[in-house]
DNA sequence: AGGTTAAGCGCG
DNA sequence: AAAGCGCGCTTAACCT
């Protein structure tokens, strides 16, 4: 995939000055939050240290620990300490710090090194044979796990810019795994809804709940969006239950509705996992395979493990097949048009481009005319085109 | 000094 | 006994 590099060689550019301010800000609440958090403790500890953490919450506070780490130790994951909140102030002082530390460290401080002296941009790598389902990964630095879920977080997104005279453009595709769930499953139900253009977490909704469409309030929406990305994963009953709070057999209902709703999808998940189990790979669409060599593991654990992989890697796959195949129609119209928009970066189901404001409108065009035609589902592909001065603005 | 592992968390 | 897939990066803790 030439195209790789041409995506590194083009690099991103950097607003150096909103990260330098964004560094500032980040590290004068830490500092605060650190005093407010030693008095809460009745002394100074240190807030990134898990055992200094247990230390002064679990023995000194005589909190209950809510679970434990692979190895034994109470847990002071965000989940837990989101839990003790609920009983004492200094959980979240602590989650707080460590949001801020992570956005910090990761981010704001690291980036701006990371900015080529030549070039005056930030080339990541992207690893071409790394993840066994077939997505790129990128790293030094990684740009795919730039943050976007949270306010704080987004600001950072507003530091990748396009130069005066050129947009950031994004196209994404929206909700490609659940399409190739469709296709793959040829499930009525959702072939339908995705037909229809509905909007899937909806209509899920309104098939787990029994209700029509337009009743779908905010929460059984949410639901059924746990429950749609959920078993792309392969998630349990026992994990629904844990992400949607909600006792076990409860979760089972949902579980056994979602399946008797969508037949084709029960089936996809039995025959997936018996495909696995006798040939020891699955493949994608596209016949790429993912070999599972502890899918006959005598461990349960393992084989579990084994069965989730073999669930998800055909989706996950597949979304990578295609958005690969996308990413080198893109560059090669870009490059036969003798195109100035620049491809700058790939992040699994979306691509970004440096665009200048003269080519903007034939580059939306285009982008959504050869990213939706990439190949023939049984369901529409559909791509969402954001443009804006950066990313976050673009997204 | 330098490497590795554990814990945690950012993204799709 | 575990219980949700795929990645990369940071800090702390521990090791040679």
């Amino acid at each position: 995939m030439a195209v790789l590099y041409t995506m590194e060689r083009n690099g991103v550019l950097l607003d150096q000055k909103l990260l330098a301010e964004l560094s500032a800000e980040f590290g004068a609440k830490m500092i605060d939050i650190e005093k407010r958090a030693h008095e809460q403790a009745g002394q100074p500890f240190n807030l990134s240290s898990p055992k200094q953490i247990q230390e002064v919450l679990f023995e000194k506070q005589g909190l209950k620990p809510v679970k434990k780490t692979p190895t034994g130790a109470p847990s002071t994951d965000e989940e837990s300490l989101a839990e003790l909140a609920l009983d004492h102030p200094l959980p979240q002082l602590i989650l707080d710090y460590r949001g801020l530390a992570k956005l910090k460290s990761t981010y704001t401080d690291k980036l701006p090194g990371m900015v080529n002296r030549n070039t005056g941009r930030v080339h990541t790598s992207y690893g071409q044979a790394t993840a066994v389902t077939g997505r790129l990964a990128s790293s030094d630095p990684n740009l795919q796990n730039i943050p976007i879920r949270t306010a704080e977080g987004r600001r950072i997104r507003e530091a990748f810019i396009a130069p005066p005279g050129s947009h950031i453009v994004s196209a994404d595709y929206s909700q490609i795994e659940l399409r190739i769930m469709a296709h793959i499953s040829r499930d009525e139900s959702l072939l339908r809804a995705f037909a229809a253009g509905e909007d899937i977490h909806r209509a899920t909704a309104a098939e787990i709940f029994g209700v029509d469409v337009r009743a779908v309030d905010n929460e059984q929406r949410r639901y059924a969006k746990v429950i749609n990305f959920g078993l792309i994963y392969g998630m349990s009953a026992f994990g629904l239950a844990r992400q949607l709070n909600l006792e076990r057999a409860a979760a089972q209902q949902y579980m056994d509705r979602y399946f008797q709703r969508y037949p084709g999808v029960a089936e996809y998940m039995r025959v997936t996992r018996e495909q696995a189990h006798q040939q020891g790979y699955v493949e994608t669409v596209f016949g790429r395979r993912l070999w599972l060599p502890e899918i006959r593991s005598s461990n349960g654990n393992r084989r579990q493990g084994a069965e989730r992989a073999a669930i998800n890697a055909p989706m996950q796959g597949t979304a990578a097949d295609l958005i690969k195949m996308a990413t080198i129609q893109v560059q090669k119209w870009l490059t036969e048009q003798n195109m100035k928009s620049l491809l700058i970066m790939q992040v699994h189901d979306e691509l970004v481009l440096e665009v200048p404001d003269a080519e903007l409108a034939v580059v939306k065009t285009e982008l959504t005319r050869l990213m939706t035609g990439v190949a023939e589902l049984a369901v529409p592909l559909l791509v969402e085109v954001g443009v804006g001065p950066n990313w976050d603005k673009a997204h």
